[in-house]
DNA sequence: TCATTGGCTATCA
DNA sequence: CTGATAGCCAATG
């Protein structure tokens, strides 16, 4: 259907810059809803964009990478590709959580 | 419109 | 990690 809060969050998701992530809760925030870190999941687990929207580069605000649509290990392989740096399966928020900028 | 189900979460015990 | 609870959106009936 992709409503408005799936749009947003597809969205947002695909403007995150590389060698950063960000957290389902401020993907949530930045979608318009600061308390729907799970509709966050859910709309980018019905989205498998790997090109258009990067979901992998989406983590839980615990600082793990989460779940994954296509496996927890693909989604670390691919943002150590891109130079995050995933310690057993774990990420320096300090360093690579972002605000969501809502620019163009 | 409401009830139920599902889900890459968050928080607490 | 598991279990329970919370709060949210989308889909289905």
């Amino acid at each position: 259907m992709m409503t408005g809060f799936q749009d947003k969050v597809l969205e947002l998701a695909s403007r995150i810059p590389r060698e950063k992530v960000t957290t389902y809760k401020g993907l949530a925030e930045a979608a318009g809803a600061p308390k729907a870190c799970r509709s966050v999941g859910s709309v980018l687990a019905e989205n498998p964009r790997p090109v258009e929207v990067p979901c992998h580069r989406v983590v839980r605000s615990d600082g793990r990478v989460g779940g994954y649509s296509q496996g927890r290990e693909r989604k670390i392989q691919l943002l150590r590709g891109e130079g995050v740096e995933v310690r057993n399966g774990v990420i320096d928020l300090e360093k690579y959580s972002i605000s969501l900028s809502r620019e163009v």
